[in-house]
DNA sequence: TCGAATTGTACAAACGTTTGCATGCGCGCG
DNA sequence: CGCGCGCATGCAAACGTTTGTACAATTCGA
């Protein structure tokens, strides 16, 4: 049986909630008593109870993390251990912790979503956005991580990605390229939207016409459709010299397939990738790629999150990561 | 303000502990009864509230998972995420949710041990063992994944890392090789220790002496004075003609380490590697991998503390998750 | 027809906290 | 000298459940 107040107060001599108003150095307790009960509570190893804690006060340093479609789906890319890193650290030097939305039956996120609120056990969400926004008839503080949306009064945590596209483009425009494809676009993804926006901006600041057959979704396993069409881009003479890349996992898998054709990076086809993982860093040749830095973003999140929880914010926030850019060996500059 | 078990009974004319009785399923409630109360419950969106059923039943319908190390350091690696799906899926069947443990201040497995028994919100521990075995003055039940040790008397799911490497050396030695170097090497982990013991029992049994500089610790960035003294080994004539790797992410770096030196994998040397990562599946050439299934781990490991939760379980037990060696194109007969 | 067995339901206590209000004490000021 | 005030602490209610026990109503056998 775990120590409860009411032994602590008993050992102490006082009623429990002398100890209670104690422990929380509420004014109202003579500073010699605070410490005879601080330091018997330690000595008895005391930790309140927190679902007793809990129930009365209706908070919970708990706050839920949902992440995109079934959690352990996404987490296969490397993108999201590492926000939850950023989450993870950031709760623990607060003492709040993490509970995670599981996958089984909760498919849809918005379905993960409802399983957690009525759970209880959250006083907080932070949802990793993929696609659509969460429904805004959620009776919890809730941040959104990559995709703000104002609208729904939540508090949101992303980079801009229209800008970084842009800044991906430009860099290779600098460079001397004309013929830049745009690798890896998926319109269900917020993120990958809005890096195509910017992309084409970057294109049509410059004068060069956009090319609808330049912008590709992409897949890294070899031999799919997919990839025997992009193949084909590459085959003719009017090939692109360069390539903005939505992931490191595409770059490496577009770096062995026009090596299939002959080709080498940065030689015939420069590259500029994103989401700077290990993998990159340590293919051949190492992959120029833009830093989103997932860390910033789940700390970032978390600390929105609790600020929220604790009262300390006013209205909405939304807070922006910056991103930088990693340059490696994977752009040449065009000179033919 | 959300709806409470007696806004429910007040709407069906009844008292509350009829109402948790119809929702439990209590015999002693006419059917009658409980079809109006589980509809009408069901039409006001009542979710018990958890806390305060925690508080009485004193169990949560959470289990918290504890990382080796700093949560987000370990997540790093794919197996890790892998594990986490198979907990996830699992937990989310049987209406669990899963506690992460958080980073911060909580730097050794211990340490996070403690602070999520003290938070009190878990009613079960799933420990990722990396190294040391959890202290076993735990008041909770406890599962440890990947380092069985019924000492302690909790129970634990793993696979036979033993076996596993000595298949790894087999299937070598089964296609000629007699050179075999052992990549991966750390004497802190004990996956490694017990599948450089299955590495040294196939090498005896084939009457090959055991070489102390064979067995290397191994490190994926290039130019470190580690990969410097695995470059020499692979310099001279007496060089290994094929390795046990101990991870898919090791192997890509050797390839390209040895690539420097004019030689092919599998042509020169033939690669047995771990962890059947989406990274060594298109990798150049396929790695030869073992699947040890993180899923399954996982998986097991959570139905494990459910059933143990739940009491259906009596004496500790043991389970084992088998591991399947994918072949790809890492290995080639050695012939010369 | 009456008592006993059986069924269905209500009452109240308990889980371990927090917190508004009451109380007791000592002190200073009028 | 006494009244009121401030300070430190105790009392009890509340948070939303679950569950042992008591009770009312119904049914059955004798």
């Amino acid at each position: 049986m775990k120590t409860t107040i009411k032994d602590v107060a008993k050992a102490c001599g006082v009623s429990p909630s002398t100890v209670s108003r104690a422990l929380h150095s509420s004014p109202r307790i003579s500073e010699k008593v605070r410490a005879h009960i601080t330091e018997m509570a330690q000595e008895m190893n005391f930790h309140p109870n927190q679902m007793a804690s809990s129930l009365v006060n209706r908070k919970s340093r708990v706050v839920g993390i949902v992440f995109p479609g079934n959690a352990g789906d996404s987490l296969g890319h490397p993108f999201y251990p590492a926000v939850l890193q950023g989450l993870g650290h950031v709760a623990g030097e607060r003492r709040y912790h993490m509970l995670l939305s599981t996958g089984g039956e909760a498919v849809s996120s918005a379905e993960a979503i409802r399983q957690m609120e009525d759970s209880g056990y959250a006083s907080g969400l932070i949802v990793l956005a993929a696609q659509d926004s969460p429904e805004a008839r959620v009776n919890l503080p809730v941040v959104v991580i990559g995709h703000p949306n104002h609208a729904n009064g939540h508090d949101s945590v992303d980079t801009d990605n229209v800008k970084a596209g842009y800044t991906a483009t430009r860099y290779l425009l600098e460079r001397g390229h004309r013929r830049i494809l745009l690798l890896g676009h998926d319109p269900q993804f917020t993120v990958t939207l809005d890096r195509k926006r910017g992309y084409e901006q970057a294109l049509l600041e410059a004068g060069i016409a956009l090319r609808d057959d330049w912008v590709v979704p992409g897949c890294f396993i070899r031999n799919t459709t997919d990839n025997v069409l992009l193949g084909a881009l590459f085959s003719t003479e009017e090939r692109p010299s360069a390539v903005v890349s939505m992931d490191d996992a595409l770059s490496i898998g577009l770096t062995g397939l026009i090596a299939d054709l002959g080709l080498l990076v940065p030689r015939d086809v420069s590259i500029v990738s994103f989401n700077n993982t290990n993998a990159g860093r340590y293919h051949n040749p190492a992959l120029t790629s833009f830093d989103v830095d997932p860390y910033s973003l789940g700390a970032s999140a978390m600390t929105l999150m609790l600020d929220r929880i604790e009262g300390k914010l006013g209205a909405p926030a939304a807070r922006e990561v910056p991103f930088s850019l990693i340059e490696r060996d994977s752009v040449a500059v065009y000179d033919r």
